[in-house]
RNA sequence: CUCCCUAUAGCUCAAGGGUAGAGCAAUUGGCCGUAGCCCGAUGUAUGCAGGUUCGAGUCCUGCUAGGGAGACCA
């Protein structure tokens, strides 16, 4: 029953865009039993399938041995202009309910909680006389809310990031690939704060509008939330792009590996006999290679995502209530 | 605190004091066992409060919001 360092390894690697570093990785799996993960989210809107993608990968590192944290970044989601104090809590609560619903056996830290500490403050000041704002500026890039007009409190974002990664006295960070400059700033900071880690990155999905364009609540059909019904799942996955035999930035295959195909051991593609019949996959893999062969249409694609994706949504939706 | 710039459709922008338009997005029709591409159709708007004028998006005043600037040289 118990999985070699080898297998952890390989279990924490699959479907991440990068390991920064994979030695130290297993250096880690070797020497700590029980190393402690992280990925933080800002609490504002519902969680969706971009959020999906690392809650996937926190169930994998669950199995490989870690203590899970996830992270409730209100004070994050206030210095980015996410919303004011009130409505942050209110979705501080929506968060937590939802955590709860997925059902991942997980420590929830609040930021609120432990970032206001005299110790926190002054590991943040200590990060902010060693970065300079060009640099901080950079790394909010794909992260900041309207970032053409900044605010101070944007730059201060990333620098508190870092500081949580090591009050939370975590061995690794998980995070999109969009989170990778912050990480790289706190990888550099190794010595201003005494502490390292790990960053690991899982892949971006891309737009269900298709590729150049963002996945955001304001931009209707680009994504989809625990929120959404059955018929909205389906309306949305329907106008979703996904060109015949396409397999790159291919949004409804991306679901498929990231999100479906870690929760189920095989699946099922229903499809009518004068198409060719029912197909099953045990792996993403041999899908995607059916898929590029154009041996599996779009549309009987799409459904069987809608499907499933449902299986994973129905639950947390009734749990929720 | 003082000065300057900006504010028009969901977004980006256009309209010499005289009928507010375009592109993109959205919705929709065609193509097509999905979507997209391509082709066609369809909406919605002058930040707020006053004033000048026959007539104001346009000129004037105030307000609000966003942005920029303010040693010396001048």
């Amino acid at each position: 029953m118990a999985m070699s360092v080898e297998e952890r390894f390989e279990l924490i690697k699959r479907n991440t865009e990068e390991i920064v570093t994979e030695e130290e990785l297993r250096n880690l799996l070797k020497t700590k039993k029980n190393p402690r993960v992280y990925c933080g989210y800002e609490p504002s809107g519902p969680l969706h399938l971009g959020h999906f993608v690392t809650i996937t990968k926190l169930m994998d590192l669950q199995k490989a041995g870690f203590q899970i944290v996830i992270l409730l970044a209100d004070i994050h989601a206030l210095l980015n202009r996410k919303g004011q104090e009130e409505q942050i809590k209110k979705e501080v609560e929506n968060w937590k309910k939802t955590i709860k619903a997925i059902g991942i056996k997980t420590e929830i830290a609040i930021g609120s909680d432990f970032e206001f500490s005299k110790e926190y403050q002054l590991d943040v000041m200590r990060l902010a006389q060693d970065s300079t704002i060009n640099r901080g500026l950079r790394s909010m890039q794909e992260i900041a809310r309207d970032v053409e007009n900044a605010t101070i409190s944007q730059l201060w974002y990333p620098l508190m990031q870092v500081v949580d990664i090591k009050h939370l006295k975590l061995d690794v960070a998980l995070g999109g690939l969009e989170q990778r400059k912050i990480h790289m700033i706190g990888r550099e900071m190794k010595k201003t704060l005494n502490h390292g880690f790990i960053a690991l990155h899982t892949p971006l999905i891309t737009s269900l509008k298709g590729p150049g364009q963002k996945m955001s609540k304001s931009i209707p059909g680009s994504g989809i939330s625990v929120t959404d019904s059955l018929d909205e799942i389906k309306k949305t996955i329907k106008g979703a792009y996904c060109p015949e035999k396409e397999i790159k930035e291919n949004p409804i295959l991306q679901i498929l590996r990231l999100i479906i195909f870690p929760r189920f051991e095989k699946i099922e593609i229903k499809r009518q006999e004068k198409f060719g019949g029912n197909l099953n996959f045990s792996n993403y893999e041999s899908l995607e290679k059916t898929y590029a062969s154009g041996k599996l249409h779009p549309l009987d694609l799409k459904n069987c995502v809608t499907d499933y994706l449902w299986k994973v949504i129905e639950p947390i939706r009734k749990n929720w209530k």
